[in-house]
Formats: structure tokens, C-alpha cells, sequence
DNA sequence: AACAAAA
């Protein structure tokens, strides 16, 4: 995939911030002569076969994540990364981490290193960028997904693996087997640690880290820092260097949306006037359940449209030749789940497809998302029914704006369902234009302090915690004097290591987290801290949001 | 009201 370099022109400045007022422009334009400080690989302390793979591949200037991660992952320090897809995050890894194996040579079935993605798709994804930035050095990987044949995987584990890419289920299914050992897995990667929440893979990878070495060093990365996942990363991390970017600021302003209000019935035809009716070069289109992504794409199949399905009942083979042939452009539509919500990095889609509402607001973020990128004018298109209302309500009170509606020609536009008290707010004006670079403010931190009083974490972590922090201080190379690093004197990590009283917990949802955040950088876009909340019924304060999501006038990238 | 992942 070539998409982990693809903002590497971006407008970044050398901190890794947006270069905020000039983004609109310079992303279009020639690189100017001061962008030239931006840093080069060579200057991170990659080795020779890598910064050759690199070259061959055209890139030069890391991403911020990238020129920020990859030193401290060469020096061995763990890193906690806040980054969404699309900041080159996967490499910022990958590249290290071929670096720091290269040198010495994989055991039978005792695999170097790990990396726990949750969805298939993107281990795919993780195993792509190995093979690119591999390929002068001999290293090996192992693929261990679901779905497909376990002996393959098996006699792969078996010859010995440099780097296991793997989701957590069939890890722990081969590691019951017996056919894995992981007492010489020296590195961890937790990716999208925010998606393995949502999806209940917390208590998974929980029992995965402790079959490996507390000697070890791990990378654990997130989009989000809300505090259950500050958390995790507390408990998995050692002295971590905290690494925050965000996409730039310009990519979420180009994001054209609407909602076409239409009855049940007419959804399909809605659909595919809308497709018809706009310059669609490759779109995702997005159903609430699987079956319906099975007849919308026997649907657009028969009226004429090149179409796939993703979904996760669908065979591995077909998902992930699919997949393929939706980035090489041979499908023009990808019907799908929300498996490809997040994290599946698809470079340069002109369009996004709501064909359902999504019932969890903070979904419709990550849906549109997946266009506009790259400081190119993304289009995200929301067909909702009558009985969508409260589920349009939440989204637009998430990202603090209304979904414009529009009118597809030829179809009526429906009424919202009975009761329909539309807080009447300006539907039919777009943006307010108002600016929304406001970031995070003080009552927000306040709250914090009452996220801290919930129930977090077992007795038993907290024990194998203090193990570790134990273990690890009597080695002292090569991780040398780490601990005294540390900075005593933080009190906020003092309180959270106090948990020995509260219930044990084996589960994390989404509705036990915290009203709030605190702790991060201006460059993070507000709706990243906001409590990621399930429960629609009363939530006790009012979100505010930054994505601009609106139809900008003087923001056209094009 | 669904989705993701181990069968």
C-alpha cells in the first residue's frame, strides 16, 4: 500500500504541527523553500537496507509521527503514539523494528517480535509494509489471522518468524495449541489499542502481554486518548516517550457532507442517483449489518455499478481480494461494514456512502474520515429514513454541527417520524464558518479527576504490574537506567497505581469511561478527548467539537 | 438495532 508515505509532503512544520494558516494553500502548491527543513530518514538513525527501500520507494521526509517515534523505538524505549491512520503511523514501527531485528536470526516457533492488530484487514496491511521496507533485509513474518488455514500458519511458526503480525484471537487459539512460544518476544506492538477496546479485545490482549517477557519493549498505539485507554497504556508501558500528532487540519476541513432525507423504500434508488449524480472515482459506501451489505451489493451489481462487499462473515480469500481490487480501482465501489471504518488505510477516496445511519455517532467520524484526505476534498454522503432521527441528532450534536440536508433529484424528500421537533437550528445553511481551532479547555480537565474515582483495574494487573516494574529494574542493559528516568514526582501516575481496593474487571465498554481527558497537545482535534460515550440517553455534558465537517467556500483544496 | 474476532 502506498498510503503510509502519502502525507509526507503535507504541510507539516518540523514539530510535527500543521503549519496551520498556510495548509489550505501549500498543499497544493509547490513545496516552499521553507519546508525544506523538514527532517530526512537518514537523519533518524535507520540503517542502510532500509533507507535504501525507502528511497527506492520515493520518500524522503518522514511524517511527524515517523520523525518523532522511530528514534526512541531504535533507542529501545517504549512509546505511547496518539496518531490516526493516515499519519504514516505503521511505518513509524515497521521501519525500527526491521532495524532493531536485523542483526540476529528467528527460532522455531519463538517469534522476535509481535504485532496485535484487531481486524484482519489491517494486519494485512502491517504484513504489506514489512515486505516493502524488507525487502534488503532478510528478515521474516508470519501473518496469524483468523479465517485461514492454521497449518500454513503453523509450519510458517515453525521455520521460525523475525515479526508475528497477528489478531489476538487466533493468537491465543495457536498459543493454546502449543504451537508458539513467546518467552523470546522482545517486542510488542499494540495497534488501534482504541479500536480493541470497542471491540472487547482488552481482556485478549491483556493475557496475550502477560505470556511475554516483562523485558521487553512495547509500542502501543491509539487515535484516541480517552482515559481507559490511558490506562491500558499505563499498564503496558514502561517510561514511555509520548508521541501525539494529528492529521492536519486542513484534511478535515475538505470534507463536503450532506443528508439526503428519503423513505426506507427509496434508499437504493437514492443511492444510485446520488453515485450517478456526483464525480465518484472510488467510494465506500457504509450499511449498519452484514446482510444488507450482501444486498446492496447485489443491488448496484445489477443496476450496472462496479461494486464489492466487505464484511467480516465474508471468506478471508474474498475480503482480502476484495480489498485489493478496490484499491487497484478494477472495483469502483466497496460496500461495506464497519470494518473498513477504521484503520484501513485506502489512499485518495473522492466519496463516502452512508447508506445506513450509524447508530454510534462517534462512527459517522470515523466513517467520513476515510475521505478527504491526503488535503484533497472529500465528499460524505448520509441517506438517512424517517426513523434515522435520533441517531442524526447524535452525530451532529458529536461534531457540533448540523449534516446539511440535500435533495436527490427525482426523489422525495421524506419527513422525520413522528415528533419531528428538529431543534431548529439553520438545516439548509452548511457551515457557520465558524473557526474550530478552540482545542481543549479548562472545565474539561476539572472533570478529570472524577474519571479517576471509577473502576478501573483488577488486583491482578496492579500485581503483575508491580512484577514487572520490579523484574525490569534488576536488568539493567540494554534498558539501562530507565527508572530513574522516570519523574517521581508526577503524582497522577502515583493515584492510578493505587487501584488495589477498586473491583476487578475483565471487560471494558465504552460506557464505563470517564466524562473527560486531559494531557495533550493543542494539535489535537477536541473531538479525540471527548469521553467516547455509548449511551445516547443523557450525556452530562455538552460535547464540543472541532471537525469541520462543513462545505468551507474558501477551503476548495482542488 | 450491528460490527469486529476463535471455532
Amino acid at each position: 500500500m502506498g498510503g503510509a508515505f502519502a502525507e509526507a509532503e503535507s504541510p507539516f512544520d518540523e514539530n510535527g504541527e500543521p503549519a496551520a494558516e498556510a495548509a489550505g494553500t501549500e498543499a497544493t502548491e509547490a513545496a516552499p523553500a521553507e519546508l525544506d527543513t523538514r527532517p530526512l530518514f537518514s537523519d533518524l538513525g535507520l540503517s542502510e537496507p532500509l533507507l535504501r527501500a525507502i528511497d527506492e520507494m520515493g520518500y524522503k521526509h518522514p511524517t511527524p509521527i515517523q520523525a518523532q517515534a522511530i528514534p526512541y523505538v531504535l533507542m529501545g524505549r517504549d512509546v505511547l503514539g496518539v496518531a490516526q491512520t493516515g499519519t504514516g503511523k505503521t511505518a513509524s514501527f515497521t521501519l525500527p523494528l526491521l532495524d532493531i531485528l536485523s542483526g540476529s536470526r528467528a527460532r522455531a516457533r519463538m517469534p522476535r517480535s509481535l504485532i496485535l492488530e484487531p481486524t484482519r484487514e489491517l494486519a494485512l496491511q502491517v504484513a504489506e509494509n514489512f515486505v516493502m521496507y524488507g525487502k534488503y533485509t532478510k528478515l521474516t513474518h508470519a501473518l496469524l489471522i483468523g479465517g485461514e488455514s492454521m497449518a500454513d500458519q503453523k509450519a510458517a511458526l515453525n521455520a521460525g518468524v523475525d515479526v508475528l503480525i497477528a489478531t489476538p484471537g487466533r493468537l491465543l487459539d495457536l498459543f493454546e495449541r502449543g504451537g508458539l512460544l513467546m518467552t523470546q518476544t522482545r517486542t510488542l506492538v499494540i495497534d488501534e489499542a482504541d479500536r480493541m477496546l470497542d471491540m472487547g479485545f482488552i481482556p485478549d490482549v491483556e493475557r496475550i502481554v502477560t505470556l511475554l517477557s516483562p523485558n521487553r519493549q512495547t509500542l502501543f498505539f491509539s487515535a484516541t486518548m480517552a482515559p481507559e485507554i490511558k490506562r491500558l497504556a499505563d499498564a503496558f508501558l514502561q517510561d514511555p516517550k509520548e508521541v501525539t500528532v494529528s492529521r492536519a487540519a486542513s484534511v478535515a476541513t475538505t470534507i463536503v457532507t450532506g443528508l439526503a432525507l428519503v423513505d426506507e423504500h427509496d434508499k437504493r434508488k437514492a443511492l444510485r442517483k446520488l453515485i450517478r449524480s456526483e464525480e465518484v472515482q472510488n467510494a465506500l459506501i457504509f450499511c449498519n449489518r452484514k446482510r444488507d451489505v450482501d444486498m446492496l451489493h447485489k443491488s448496484l451489481t445489477k443496476h450496472g455499478f462496479s461494486s464489492g462487499p466487505l464484511h467480516g462473515d465474508l471468506a478471508q480469500s474474498l475480503r482480502f481480494s476484495t480489498l485489493e481490487k478496490f484499491k487497484s480501482g478494477e472495483i469502483q465501489l466497496l460496500v461495506c461494514s464497519d470494518v473498513a471504518a477504521r484503520g484501513i488505510d485506502i489512499g485518495g477516496l473522492s466519496h463516502v456512502f452512508n447508506f445506513d445511519v450509524p447508530i454510534h455517532a462517534e462512527d459517522y467520524v470515523h466513517r467520513i474520515g476515510r475521505t478527504g484526505r491526503a488535503g484533497r476534498t472529500g465528499h460524505a454522503y448520509t441517506i438517512a429514513s424517517p426513523e434515522d432521527r435520533p441517531f442524526v441528532e447524535a452525530i451532529e450534536k458529536l461534531t457540533g454541527k448540523p449534516i446539511p440536508p440535500m435533495e436527490v433529484e427525482g426523489i422525495e424528500t421524506a419527513e422525520w417520524a413522528e415528533g419531528s421537533t428538529r431543534r431548529g437550528r439553520g438545516r439548509g445553511k452548511s457551515s457557520d464558518g465558524r473557526s474550530t481551532k478552540s482545542g481543549r479547555d479548562e472545565s474539561r480537565s476539572g472533570a478529570a479527576q472524577g474519571a479517576e474515582e471509577k473502576p478501573q483495574r483488577s488486583e491482578r494487573r496492579d500485581e503483575q504490574r508491580g512484577e514487572r516494574r520490579n523484574e525490569r529494574s534488576d536488568r539493567n542493559e540494554p534498558r539501562g537506567d530507565r527508572r530513574n528516568d522516570r519523574a517521581p514526582e508526577r503524582n497522577d501516575r502515583n493515584e492510578r497505581q493505587d487501584r488495589s481496593n477498586e473491583p476487578r474487571r475483565d471487560r471494558y465498554r465504552q460506557e464505563d469511561l470517564g466524562p473527560a481527558v486531559v494531557g495533550f497537545g493543542d494539535e489535537i482535534p477536541a473531538f479525540m478527548l471527548l469521553p467516547i460515550r455509548r449511551d445516547r440517553r443523557a450525556p452530562d455534558a455538552e460535547p464540543e467539537v472541532e471537525i469541520d465537517v462543513g462545505d468551507d467556500p474558501g477551503f476548495d483544496a482542488g
